[in-house]
DNA sequence: AATGAATGAGCCTTCATTCAT
DNA sequence: AATGAATGAAGGCTCATTCAT
């Protein structure tokens, strides 16, 4: 039995925080477990006592950094005031440069994307990512509907819509900085997903 | 002198055919130089030929690709019909599973940025691609402009929001084909692209 | 924190070591990290947490041998009895065929001559196993000068002349031992750098 | 039957020029067929047809630079007016550093020597190299026996002697230039060789 | 005669993993 | 618990050699 019994999630939290920054520099492809190790500040061995191989690292860490954002995103996001329609235009510390969590997640997320594009583990860890998302959103979109702001909606759908929406702006905001500002990113928001909540009337004004 | 003076090019594109479908399937990050030269019927030392790293085939790769893709998609694009706003909802053929181009280039596209996001000259790659298609799309918002469809729009910033949409939406198709259907992304890219060129109406009904 | 903590340098010596035997047998140029890791009793892994390149490995290697070698032959020098002229003939160990660093040595001296008639790195290396005999040599002449047995001689250029003479007949002494006895490198030694250590008395001889 | 009969030995006369340059500039171990070819300005495919291996060409480079430099030096010496010691002393060509021959010439020959320190064939033909010269210098040294110059020598022991002089000599003066001149490689060998050739006299003179 | 495309063996190097301490 | 020495597999690259043209 261990002598300081939560040492093991001391470790293990250490070298996921290690990991992450690691990866996000320089790449799942790249880093090595020398390089996680060292800046976890173990050995290789030490690794091996926490997680039983790379891959396993890999999977933990990604799991690990989506869970912590996810629960964090979600907290500011149901501590905000406002209707619905804010609540899904106010993600706006996706797109804040300094915050640490967007600065490596990003990089974290494209090799998760290009990693599940081959193997199922990892895309079973990227559909996670999306359906926490989807979920919350959903739910915001169904309120909107209860409260009869959204009309005609189908909130599963409209909700993978905005998550795409956003990631996609954020793709662009978080690989090309000299071309995307933060306003950019969240007039585009704006316009686009006020676009896909208002379909019905936006139609009906074309239409009429 | 060669008995077939376009071997160099038979045989270049024959071995970007097979880089592109190796790295597609496998990944650079895993895709081996054996790999690819089989793929390609050529022995490992036969593609020394023809580019002299790995790196070199993969850059070659990635900047054929999109160079392909990008003529491929502005040919049938200025073939069609309609204004404007047809043009620029209309590129469903981005949801077409059964386009080899569709198929390979996604997990391709995925590579590249997770490479983008670390090295500047695959961030030179993804600019290059994105930048093409910027130039198409604003060129379309400028007639729509210019032909009083569109008001009060910034052409670049808009298109590289419609472009960032499409690229969203498109990841969430790709990835996750269970639950995302070529209607569900031909819908969504409709709604929130209308959205986006049509601020002030919207806003207008919003605020009326 | 190592168990045994010479580790290092135990192991380092053993490789050094093995290094020497079997670039000595097989050349720069031919001799594998492979075959210098058997030799050494390791796996080609291995050897690269001791010396982190082939290049750097040969490096090591002839640094090593040379410092320990001159090493040896000052100290069997320094104790010799005997006047400075007695001293400057006494390299006779560098003809002894049954002496493994001879045995070992002469192979390793050629290649580096070899490498560095193009390559700084191994210049630097053989300057400096140079620059420590004429440095012994120009002591002995000094001390011949002071005490009279030597007279009108330039102790640097004479110093490097006896060194060259050496290193010229022992050179033919090694690569041809059925036409070179020791007795013949001996006196050959013994009348050349007589001739260079005299040159007064033997001019006057011939011009009187 | 060729069209033009010569065009063999032409061919071949080419690319030994061209290995010994190459060899000469990148040493064995490093220089490549390409290298060669593209110095001969054939193709690598060009030079299969006149020698079937590297080795082939590398032996035969070695042989072909040897005679000629041999039969030049010769030429030179017979040429030369003078008795048996000023010949012994008059190899002043092989410190002219504008000399191609003595460029090229000195890499060749360390290459050769660390390969024949492991290979016989390679051994065979520095042999060779080597017996030519004591030939020469032989001859030199009983025709000073026989006009009474010399006194007391056995002609190929003190002809192999002094070859090893000059070879040891010039090794030095090649692979440091800076530290050492043309004077003092001459001097140098003046004062050894005349003690070589004169040991009864100078004994003579010690004794007396 | 000459080319250069193609092969395939071989080498250095990297690195995840194992294990004795 | 932790280290880091050691392994061995695997990959990229080089290059002598072969051969169809």
């Amino acid at each position: 039995m261990p002598a300081i019994p939560e040492l093991e999630e001391i470790r293990r939290a250490q070298i996921l925080e290690a990991a992450l920054r690691t990866i996000s520099a320089r790449g799942c492809a790249d880093v090595t477990m020398e390089d996680i190790a060292q800046a976890a500040g173990l050995s290789k061995g030490g690794l091996a006592h926490y997680f039983k191989s790379k891959n396993d690292l890999f999977q933990a860490t990604f799991k690990e950094f989506f869970d912590r954002v996810f629960l964090r995103v979600k907290d500011e996001l149901t501590a905000r005031p406002g209707g619905p329609m804010e609540k899904l235009l106010g993600f706006e510390m996706l797109f804040n440069r300094d915050d640490p969590d967007v600065a490596l997640g990003y990089p974290l997320l494209f090799d998760c994307m290009s990693l599940a594009a081959r193997d199922d583990t990892y895309r079973a860890l990227f559909d996670e990512w999306v359906n926490n998302w989807i979920t919350v959103l959903k739910g915001i979109i169904e309120d909107g509907i209860a409260q009869g702001v959204f009309q005609g909606l189908e909130p599963e759908a409209t909700a993978r819509a905005a998550s795409a929406i956003y990631q996609g702006i954020a793709t662009r905001w978080c690989l090309a900085p000299g071309a995307h500002s933060r306003e950019w990113a969240l007039e585009s928001v704006r316009r686009s997903v006020t676009g896909l909540l208002a379909p019905h009337r936006v139609l009906a004004g074309q239409e009429g």
